[in-house]
RNA sequence: GCCCGAGUGGCGGAAUUGGCAGACGCGGAGGUCUCAAAAACCUUUGUCGAAAGACGUGUGGGUUCGAGUCCCACCUCGGGCACCA
């Protein structure tokens, strides 16, 4: 490449994209332009994009992600904030063991080399990010915190070993949690797990559950489709728990022994006409053992294993049930009724056990026609037919009704004893009558339910981050000792050569801390969540070799400001996040509620076809396509532009060049300005002339409006203000001969294009700041340009006349022109039109349009 | 079924509180420069119409002097949850 001083063209350096972003790459990191110091006493800004996995160099959507989060880290910084940027890695996880075993090489050898490609384009991106505080998840100074606050909930409690039916990746081999179940198959890999009984490490979110719910309404800053996805997946439902006395085998005498229900909907009690257990549930085996029922029940059993959870999943599956020969009690009105095993209730949700509604439920309305089991109305609207008849006790009866009649309308309750007539339906006063009735003889109470469960946290595989505990035939489950911390995964491993965690000796041959005895280690890892619920505290200390964090250090830092990333991780990262740091702060070590302040999550990059790109599909465009023949600055430019941040966009190589396109004129422009421009001249904006005036009032006006476009993230509509002002200073150029031109005019002008695309452009902002304007310093210390609303105004302004709301004529008047005057111009501008007529009306909007309504 | 979004030119998309719909860019058309091309620059570009003008933000109503924006009903698309009792 021919350098800048000899590539010229009528006195302007070619804009030679790879020279100038090496240099100044250089140039930054040599300087330590973007350290977050801590000694600073300007505020601070968090500003953080979520951390990549390193399964090879980044992509598109990496780009995408941190263009984003960079331009507004950059504007944070000349807007006078300290600020945070820091980047690392998530970099535990399966990916790598099939890669080491792909390759014949080990998981962190491929990993390290996949983070130091990713770095590399980083740089080459102009990422501002202090590389000093990079944190990789398989540190061991990393994951040994991780052990820590494990420990830590272990002895809080919240973190616990338990054995019940988990979902198992038969291709993962490895054990899920319920979120990384998507759509009934692995997020991961897509295949469909089995249900097996094992023993699994647990953290008790649900113990949050009402406190991560609560608090979603705090955040503000949150887009509202990922706080209704949290609030679903939490699914916190209200009801009532309600006994009923399981009968004796003559089928009408109560006995001691009591099932209980949930249900959101005790108005409905008087409607139940069967009771249900799911085929797992070991009540229904006792209830059924030795009789007539068992050989169907154990068909039933079996079919429900058989089928995979997807299909059993969906409203379209048809319904199963074994009658079990056995009765409840219903204890509201003393009569009986048939315990079914079912095929479509859960073991897991609520009690375990339903009451058949079939006037009130959908499934139990199916069930009820299927096995022929009655259909009591309960509940019916006041112009029901049935209403009228049945609201009198005396004609009660049990009938068949059609699903027309079910409640799910708002209702009035029948034949329901003394509640009838009461309105009934969710959260109605029929509910919390028949609740306190309950209540007083012993058999109900209000109770809360949640969908969420405790996030099972181990996995069956290598390249994790170890659990931290032993197990001691003796002792049980043992704590290590903090001492003796982090619990080193081996790095030597051949999983090529089918070498497992479990079956490495080395690594899990030691003692018992208790007793001495010899023991055996947990080789189950983490999930590697985990690494990722925290990451974000450990960057405010990220060194800390006696804590996983000081309380200044994210007293100062945290909460994050700006956190940007997919919306994959709605549920996951971001609830095990909002989780991990109430953990933390009840753990005393912090004293924020949530992590995350504002949160913007970027759309996909498809490509031209709308397609997403993926690898197997051979539609990857790679970073460093664009980068090569255009520069890092040009894609900055074009991701941002393209669309806006949270849409999803179609890659397309014409934005791309009309990028490159606009970038080229704007360096030429602001080259062409800084001909004339002196830094130290005075601007008089009266003695601007009218060509220079106007293009001084244009800076103020759409200076304003690039700057509260960066503040609400809108990149594309903060670039095309700036596109604006260079045609305008481009106008002026073509207008005006140099020597007519204000110096002082120009320079600012100049100075502001340059500030105003810094953020997203920084390269060429940097160079045109020194080399253009002949600046010092960076133009990162350098402030964001302050705009005047008064200066922005102009002395006249057009207005739009209406006719009864439809535009008939436009009027130029003074910007400070009365209401008065005002209407009398326009009085006159639609003479013609009014004529005749008379004015019921004239509105005014001062800077906008005169309405004159007339007829 | 429940819960969130979103529907604007040929395309990506603008339009802070109800106030000139289509900013900015892409694409198209015409032109300047050039032997020619590229690049660059200039003009033009919602639809119909020669023009005046009319129509125009998914559909149908409504509120208002005035609606892309607010209200009601609906249609379509995208996303989440779901035999959750």
């Amino acid at each position: 490449m021919a350098n800048n001083a000899e590539a010229r063209r009528d006195g302007v350096p070619i804009y030679d994209a790879e020279a100038i972003e090496t240099k100044w790459q250089d140039v930054w990191e040599k300087n330590d332009t973007f350290k977050a110091r801590e000694d600073s006493d300007r505020p601070k800004k968090y500003v953080l994009e979520m951390f990549p996995y390193p399964s090879g160099d980044l992509h598109m959507g990496h780009a995408r992600n941190y263009t984003i989060g960079d331009a507004m880290a950059r504007q944070a910084r000349m807007r006078g904030f300290e600020v945070l940027h820091p980047m690392g890695f998530d970099a535990f996880g399966l990916p790598a063991e099939n890669a080491a075993i792909k390759n014949n090489t080990q998981a962190g050898k491929w990993t390290y080399a996949n983070m130091d490609q990713a770095v590399r384009t980083m740089k080459r991106m102009g990422f501002s990010y202090d590389y000093e505080r990079l944190v990789r998840t398989c540190d061991p100074e990393y994951y040994k915190w991780g052990q820590w606050a494990f420990l830590k909930m272990w002895e809080k409690g919240l973190a616990y070993r338990a054995t019940s039916p988990v979902n198992w990746c038969p291709s993962c081999n490895t054990v899920l949690a319920n979120e990384q179940v998507v759509d009934g198959k692995c997020w991961r890999c897509g295949s469909v797990p089995e249900k097996r009984e094992l023993s699994q490490w647990y953290l008790r979110i649900t113990q949050y559950a009402q406190e991560l719910l609560d608090d979603l309404d705090k955040l503000e800053g949150w887009p509202e489709n990922v706080k209704a996805q949290q609030r679903n997946w939490i699914g916190r439902s209200e009801g009532a728990e309600i006994d009923f006395a399981l009968a004796a085998e003559d089928g009408v005498t109560p006995t001691d022994r009591l099932i209980t229900v949930f249900t959101t909907r005790p108005d409905t009690l008087y409607g139940v006409s069967f009771f249900l257990l799911p085929p797992e549930s070991p009540l229904a085996a006792e209830l059924v053992a030795g009789t007539e029922h068992e050989e169907a029940y154990l068909v039933l059993k079996k079919s429900v294993e058989q089928v995979s959870s997807v299909d059993r999943q969906g409203s379209e599956r048809e319904k199963h049930g074994v009658f079990t020969g056995r009765y409840v009690i219903n204890p509201l009105t003393g009569t009986p009724a048939p315990i079914w095993i079912a095929d479509y209730i859960l073991l897991d949700y609520g009690t375990g056990a339903v009451m058949g509604v079939p006037s009130g439920d959908q499934s139990d309305f199916e069930f009820a026609r299927k096995y022929d089991l009655p259909i009591p109305p309960i509940i019916a609207r006041q112009d029901d037919p049935l209403y009228d008849e049945l609201k009198d006790e005396r004609n009660m009866r049990v009938t068949n009704v059609d699903w027309d009649h079910a409640m799910d309308a708002e209702g009035y309750l029948i034949q329901s004893g003394p509640f009838t007539g009461m309105l009934g339906g969710k959260h109605s006063p029929a509910v919390d009558a028949i609740i306190d009735y309950l209540g007083e003889r012993g058999v109900g109470r209000k109770t809360v339910q949640f969908r969420l469960r405790d996030w099972l946290i181990s996995r069956q595989r290598y390249w994790g981050n170890p659990i931290p505990m032993i197990h001691c035939d003796e002792c049980g489950d043992v704590p290590v000792p903090y001492e003796d911390l982090p619990v080193t995964l081996p790095e030597d491993l051949d999983l090529g050569a089918g070498e497992t965690l479990a079956e490495c000796e080395e690594f899990y041959a030691t003692t018992c801390p208790k007793c001495g005895k010899p023991a055996k280690r947990i080789t189950d890892t983490m999930d590697t969540f985990t690494c990722s619920s925290w990451y974000f505290l450990r960057y405010c200390d990220p060194h800390n070799d006696s804590m996983p964090f000081s309380k200044e250090s994210v007293d100062r830092w945290m909460p994050v400001d700006n956190y940007i990333g997919g919306i994959e991780h709605a549920i996951l990262h971001l609830l095990y996040s909002r989780f991990w740091t109430k953990v933390m702060r009840d753990l005393g070590l912090i004293d924020i509620d949530e992590p995350f302040t504002n949160l913007l999550c970027q759309g996909m990059v498809k490509d031209a076809n709308g397609d997403t790109m993926s690898k197997s599909k051979g539609n990857v465009v790679p970073p460093s396509s664009v980068i090569g023949p255009y520069g890092a600055d040009t894609m900055r430019l074009a991701i941002l532009f393209i669309a806006p941040s949270e849409k999803d966009f179609n890659w397309d190589e014409e934005v791309v060049a009309g990028a490159n396109r606009f970038i080229k004129r704007a360096w030429r422009v602001v080259w062409g300005l800084s001909q004339t421009a002196d830094a130290n001249a005075k601007l008089e904006p009266k003695s601007l002339g009218k060509a220079g005036a106007e293009l001084y009032r244009r800076m103020h006006e759409l200076g304003i409006r690039c700057t509260t476009d960066f503040d609400r993230a809108q990149f594309n509509t903060a670039i095309s203000a700036v596109m604006e002002l260079v045609n305008d200073a481009s106008a002026y150029l073509n207008s005006t001969p140099a020597e007519q031109r204000d110096p002082a005019l120009t320079f600012v002008v100049a100075r502001t294009i340059v500030a105003m695309l810094s953020p997203i452009c920084p390269h060429w902002g940097e160079e045109l700041y020194h080399e253009a304007l002949g600046m010092e310093g960076s133009v990162y210390e350098e402030a964001w340009p302050t705009f005047d609303a008064n200066a922005a105004k102009a002395d006249t302004v057009q207005l739009a006349v209406q006719l009864m709301g439809k535009v008939r004529a436009r009027i130029d008047v003074a910007a400070d022109a009365t209401k008065d005057e005002i209407e009398a111009v326009a009085r006159e501008a639609l003479a013609a039109h009014i004529v005749g007529k008379t004015v019921r009306k004239v509105i005014v909007v001062p800077g906008r349009l005169v309405n004159i309504v007339a007829n």
